[in-house]
DNA sequence: CTGTTAGCGCATTCAT
DNA sequence: ATGAATGCGCTAACAG
């Protein structure tokens, strides 16, 4: 690994010089900039990042710190957000808390240390305490990181409109026939999940057959999910719709269904959320309600990154519209 | 961010006491060390990795070069690795390659300028250019990034047995009385890919059945094996197996079948390759050859870890067995 | 056992 | 337009 200083002999210049001519900046003869260049080519030199942030200057590395990155929800995003980053000169460091608060304490430690110059947080165990260990780094909050309003005064938040999905969700169950919708929802800690399940509250309580012994808890798990449908089936056998709290849940209910031998969408519809990849392979396909989770992810990247070049957006709660994207498991006749 | 200055000031000593004190190494009395650490303790001080790395210590930073997170069994991977490293108190960079080769060119100098101690290449792109970019920087290949033995003479290299599942698959789909099986391949300039349709051609070149046209490309993508199988049957209606050389080309194929009407595992079997959580998931759940990507992951950092720790290993080259797990898409009676 | 000091590679005044 | 010098925070001799 070359060096400034032997780029500057080399060149017949000063480290200074080099210095201009490596970051555009002050003035520098044409000609001497023409030498310089060339040295930097022949060495092979490429500035070291360590020393420059020694020196001041960014880093250039943002942080996405995930629950679990093989949830396919997460890997999804996680790959939005690193083609962005990866667009505007930055490196991603991916950190899997595995939903352990201890870990993304200690992750925010090391990050710091290491002189990161963001982190997006797409967990739950977010708090006060947390937020507060971040001052003075800038911080974009996705999807579940959303405690409560009163903590977002200084932070930027991305989500979807759950409430909207939901109601879109429900309405279209009812109309595709059914007449006893049941849900699966997710950790009530988690402010998605909560929403969702408050949400269909909302949407279903107005109607004679419904009960809370219609929810069911499936931890945002596949295997949650498939236990979730048979404990709600043998309460309620009469269920013939059910919205599931995420696609994840939703895959893990369809197997369910299958081994109770129980015809989707005939004798219950599915309908997910979250609009992964993976519910056009199932059979029947999954209906869901998709977030623009690409979208999402590269907002989020763009607006930490803005944040960190120092140029200030005003808003600071983006909400991103969500689909209904109708398919076998709901379809019937 | 307090610095090692102002941890010395409070506890009245040097930086060098506070230095030794940090990093556990020469003589400080047991009683000034107390002072020190309660010091640290009272301003929070954390050492600043970029400091130490300018000064010759590690930055404890790995990558993983993949060509698409978003596919579950790099997903799995990464995961393992993610966990590994963190545990041996590394964090890691998450490097998407979208299989182009010049990302993972461009990847390369940025990872060396931020100073990361080595690379785990999953990557199929890797030729002697890459390699000799990384000269001096502990690599370790994985999967599909192991291109001839000749390169790997000093490289490490984690593969799994792909000749053996292959003969697993093939030979169980045989006592599963299956008569003219297919085989659907990945990109050829894949190792795994290659070792995959080679084993397979192989195994059933015996048979008076077999025709080179009972092969056809997949490209490792969901889409590619859904269009594949369904390409195959047009040419052979009476194939009533195939062999899958990926998990998720396989789960596109069995797409492909429910969309003909043709029935799993009564007309047409199949056996995948990989053994990621989803194909537990598929109607009917498919069977796979497993390797044990966790694993394999945790190994693979390990190893990388060693070498930048200085600890050599003799073995270069580390083969994981794998395992025919037998579920519903080939189980005949 | 502890303190002083010289780099590590680079950006950045301040002179020239 | 260019160079010399200083400091970023830390480690590692070296000296005491």
């Amino acid at each position: 690994m070359a060096t400034i200083r032997q780029v500057a002999m080399r060149a017949n210049v000063s480290v200074a010089t080099v210095s201009r001519v490596i970051n555009n900046k002050g003035y520098v003869d044409a000609n001497t900039r023409k030498i310089v260049l060339k040295a930097i080519e022949e060495l092979n030199y490429v500035p070291n990042s360590v020393a420059q942030v020694l020196a001041g200057k960014k880093m250039k590395v943002i942080a996405l710190i995930v629950p679990d990155i093989s949830n396919p929800f997460f890997a999804e995003l996680a790959k939005a957000i690193e083609e962005q980053a990866r667009q505007k000169g930055y490196t991603l460091f991916l950190c899997n808390s595995s939903e352990e608060e201890q870990k993304e304490f200690g992750y925010i430690e090391v990050l710091k240390s290491k002189s990161i110059d963001g982190i997006i947080f797409a967990t739950h165990h977010l708090n006060e305490a947390m937020l507060d260990h971040c001052r003075d780094l800038p911080v974009v909050l996705m999807d579940r990181a959303w405690i409560k309003q009163s903590l977002n005064k200084d932070t930027f938040v991305i989500s979807a409109r759950n409430q909207r999905g939901v109601q879109l969700a429900i309405r279209h169950l009812l109309e595709m026939g059914c007449r006893k919708i049941a849900h699966i929802y997710g950790p009530q800690q988690v402010i998605t999940a909560r929403e969702r399940r408050l949400s269909y509250q909302k949407e279903v309580e107005r109607f004679s057959w419904y009960s809370d012994s219609l929810m069911a808890p499936g931890y945002f798990q596949i295997e949650g999910g498939r236990k979730a449908i048979q404990a709600l089936l043998k309460k309620h056998p009469d269920i013939d719709g059910v919205f599931v709290g995420n696609d994840t849940m939703a895959i893990g209910a369809l197997k369910g269904l299958h081994q109770m031998k129980i015809e989707v969408p005939h004798q219950v519809a599915i309908c997910g959320f979250d609009g992964i990849q993976m519910t056009r392979m199932m059979e029947p396909e999954l209906t869901t309600i998709a977030q623009p989770i690409e979208a999402m992810g590269k907002k989020a990247c763009q607006i930490l990154i803005d944040l960190i070049e120092g140029n200030k957006k005003p808003k600071q709660h983006i909400e991103f519209d969500v689909q209904l994207i109708v398919r076998g498991s709901t379809k019937r006749r």
